[in-house]
DNA sequence: GCGCGCTACTAGCGCGCTCTAGTCGAGTAC
DNA sequence: GTACTCGACTAGAGCGCGCTAGTAGCGCGC
């Protein structure tokens, strides 16, 4: 910076003041100053900036690698931090690293916030981060905590899809749910709420899962056995989310199960993922610019006004209905099992 | 720093020694200064620290955010950079941010070194960036600039998926290639080869794709007009990767293409992707964790002896083979394209 | 002529840490 | 006793910026 000041006949301050962007400097000094600067090679180093100006104007978000809706959120994160003036770093967690240490890695690079995308820590962990930095937790709720709270309506997702599926005439519509994943206990119960709803409460069930396509794998399997010692397919499947769905599809179309002729799935999330397959995966939408603007915004906006109370934004999910779902079987049409492609 | 230091009766050039965990403080001392610390809520900025030291110890890992190969290479690289004690910043890019501005931002961050997976920028620029910083490039070569390149043997991995299938008694084997993407050109080589060698080169076809399931989509969807239009479907699809590969499956799945019966798949990288399926994908591995240890073991020996020749690391691949593959159908046992589940 | 406001610019402190060059006192060799 | 080593600790410079308080110069109104 000296040596750019130097070269340029003017004093470090103004060299500070126009990479700053800020008024105060002329418009020939200000272009001679840049170009100087771009023939030295000069950058401001964002260590010194951090530490004279006392802020860092960065988020810090936290993602599990692996999980595909997440990358959907950081792609909506980045846009509107920068809209903001903010920068963003990322932190992994992965099967090797916790949350806690992807958090501590940003925190320690100066993040004045965190977004923690689907966290999986425990609640006394989340709380005390909530006390000690600014923290925004997108689909996990963090039970009165200063943590601000983004997700969608999941009681509204479930019900639209469940409606949607009774219509079409399904009654054995089973759940797998996503265990202790983000949204899994509220999907869970809106699923058995739903199935109340339509007098279908003897029918609900609810198989144990979590969000991975293994887990969609692992059910497809189960519920194939179930099928081979006679008891009948459910005729509809609400998975945890897409990845489970995907999973779950990709084992039961290769048993010969015809979708959405046999079986109707529907999945949660519609990360592009859902676009895998050609006739797309009927799923229950979660907008995931929608939400990761309402991410940053509650960061930026308690970072910059303060104390304000602990927030929670909820975004409305919408069902949208592709090629995975259809009318259900009528029971005497069933056909026998015959092995399938794939 | 100061407070905890005056807590402590000691100077603040201890705290600093005992927060560095450096050899020159007395056990009690160390002792009382981190109960101090603890008290106060001390933690050391590493913003003044950095400035200070003049070393961030910080690698930078631009991915793209939707590439899963790239989550599975980011699990290899956490534990090693955190052995070689380095931390990682992760900076993705995505639709609507260049790589370019991936790397600004990990550069504006300090980061020592920058790592760039399957990077998809301008040569011109990657040069330029390796002249600036150390920069590892994963599986894209950037011809003689200064940057270390960490990738596996393309043609090795193509070959053996070739002598494979070909011993299975393919002939119409067809590759959809990456485009532009890294290790495109190579394994499109070496497929070419591979066909020319066992004197198939007037079977030989590539078919233009990306590294993404909507291209293996769009093929199977081409295979599939082909076919109807009166063009024997190949018998074997070596796909550019295995995001390709899953869209192909699915595509052709549905249409009632039995896989491996009908056609046998191969996809390449071996990404957590190939156990979706039920059956498995049988792809070429390339060793994820290997790559990430290769790259991040280049960034640090450049930043810690510096001046070295720009190197090398190829990793040999290898054929997995799953559920996908198996033996070419006889021509004449080729049945009616009849519509299948999915 | 003077004060005034305005733009363009500068001097220099301080952000919170690391690091070099020390001081001090206790132990050790001869 | 002297000379030296060694561990424990400290003073203070300086990392590269941002920012506050200020100055210089200039046009303007009266």
């Amino acid at each position: 910076m000296a040596d750019v000041a130097e070269k340029a006949g003017v004093s470090r301050a103004l060299v500070s003041i126009i990479f700053r962007n800020q008024a105060g400097a002329g418009r020939e000094t200000r272009e001679r100053v840049l170009r100087v600067a771009d023939e030295i090679g000069y950058r401001p180093d964002s260590a010194a900036r951090l530490l004279a100006r006392g802020r860092s104007r960065t988020l810090g978000v936290m993602f599990a690698v692996h999980q595909t809706f997440h990358t959907d959120l950081i792609t909506g994160i980045y846009p509107e931090a920068e809209r903001l003036g903010y920068d963003v770093l990322l932190s992994g967690s992965t099967q090797g690293r916790s949350e806690a240490k992807a958090v501590e890695a940003l925190l320690s690079h100066r993040c004045e916030a965190v977004i923690l995308l689907g966290p999986d820590a425990q609640p006394g962990y989340l709380e005390e981060l909530g006390q000690r930095t600014v923290t925004v937790s997108v689909s996990r709720r963090v039970p009165q905590a200063h943590v601000d709270f983004v997700h969608s309506a999941e009681g509204k997702g479930v019900r639209q899809a469940m409606d949607y599926l009774v219509e079409l005439g399904h009654r054995r519509i089973v759940h797998i749910d996503g265990g202790r994943g983000p949204g899994s206990a509220e999907r869970r119960r809106a699923y058995r709420a739903a199935m109340r709803r339509h007098g279908l409460e003897d029918q609900a069930r609810v198989i144990p899962g979590r969000h991975t396509e293994d887990s969609g794998v692992e059910t497809g399997r189960l519920l194939l056995a179930e099928r081979d010692s006679g008891l009948p397919l459910p005729t509809a499947v609400l998975a945890g989310n897409d990845r489970c769905a995907m999973g779950l599809l990709m084992s039961l179309t290769r048993a010969g199960v015809e979708v959405p002729r046999d079986l109707s799935v529907v999945g949660y999330d519609d990360s592009h993922l859902s676009h895998l397959m050609p006739i797309g995966l009927t799923t229950v939408r979660q907008d995931a610019v929608l939400m990761a603007e309402h991410a940053v915004r509650f960061a930026v906006e308690r970072l910059e006004n303060g104390e304000l109370p602990p927030r929670e934004a909820v975004l409305d999910p919408k069902l949208v209905v592709r090629g995975t779902s259809g009318p259900a079987p009528a029971e005497q049409a069933r056909r026998p099992a015959r092995p399938g492609p794939l």
